[in-house]
DNA sequence: GCATTTGACGAACGGTCGTGCTATTTTTGC
DNA sequence: GCAAAAATAGCACGACCGTTCGTCAAATGC
């Protein structure tokens, strides 16, 4: 990895960090390079706008969170498995923040104001939701679903529950946010089964 | 009314509908002024800094919030009438935007910088839950629900169907968002009946 | 109708923002 | 080891930020 990778992937990772604590639209290249021991300028050059660096920290943290949740779930076997353990890493890396408070809250930030951040994000939460109900159709093929799941309501409910688990666990300080996010994901797939 | 409090009310206003398009943080009193037609300066003497006008603004999307929520659930008679009222104007509000839209992208803006701003939307929330977990309690003597319904729970997941909601209508322009929450309120109220 | 309070304005401030330049240093390929 | 190329720094810019202050017009109370 050349030098200049190199650096740009220490700031990207530095630009995910703060991101997730403030927002993707309050990044600041100042800020941001006095993080990372650069100059303004010379951590701009790495970017050619800052528009430019939303989109690659959005890649970045896209990258993370596939990493952290998609591909556990597509290592565990077809079915109930798969399902679990797409809850589980989730779950896990919500708590944690980062990747998926970006995620988030790039959502409510970018929702209604247009632009390629925006429809990149969109296009993200597209693409998550179909690989969620891919998952949800192969459990009920394997027989864990009944057959009348539907799997883009599945993908829906679920994300739901990640939705008000990371509020009440980051914004509200709820010690039970576990308890309840497991609570009504049993009774999501439950009520499937 | 006096003219001060006239403007001042404008003013709240129009932050409301900026605040719930770009969120609370971004809120610019140069903007804010050109939008009103007050200047700067003549707007901000209104407020004496900036965090006091966004916390009036929070202030004014509360009250709004209650008036288009709270009040027609608790209009209606305790019970299975008023948490569906409850479902029903809340699923109105997140509709349109505004004060609901201001409320939970606030929640993840101001998740990770404390502050004063933070302090009073966690306590709106708390609040807020609190009202819902009442409703719930009072279904229960009503007899609408089960006995071993847990009024948190309920309120936690209820919360949220209606973030997994308003992201899957605002940002992903889902038309089958609507159908989807009342889907997912229907399997959660029957789980407890 | 007048005195007083209140509301609004314009100009200016120190700061920070993103973004161009031009050097200078460091890495890289041969 | 040296030339080419890439990475970084320094500096300056125009724009906008929140905020202050002095001034003036408008609303208010008597």
């Amino acid at each position: 990895m050349s030098k200049g990778e190199q650096t740009r992937k220490a700031v990207l990772e530095a630009a995910v960090d703060t991101a997730a604590s403030s927002g993707l639209a309050s990044l600041t290249i100042g800020s941001l390079a006095e993080r990372t021991g650069l100059s303004k300028s010379g951590l701009f050059a790495h970017f050619k706008s800052k528009e430019a660096l939303q989109m690659q920290v959005l890649e970045f943290a896209g990258e993370s969170f596939v990493q952290d949740v998609i591909r556990p779930a597509l290592a565990a076997p077809r079915g109930e498995k798969r399902i679990i353990t797409l809850f589980e890493s989730w779950l896990a890396t919500a708590r944690e923040g980062r990747a998926e408070c970006l995620f988030t809250s790039a959502a409510w930030e970018y929702d209604g104001q247009p632009g390629p951040v925006r429809d990149r994000l969109v296009r993200m939460h597209l693409d998550f939701n179909d690989s969620v109900a891919q998952m949800v159709r192969a459990a009920i093929t394997e027989g864990f679903f009944a057959e009348d799941t539907d799997p883009e309501q599945f993908a829906h409910d679920l994300h739901g529950i990640m939705l008000i688990y990371f509020q009440a666990h980051h914004l509200l300080g709820d010690a039970k946010a576990e308890a309840k996010a497991r609570h009504a994901f049993s009774r999501l797939v439950d009520s499937n089964r």
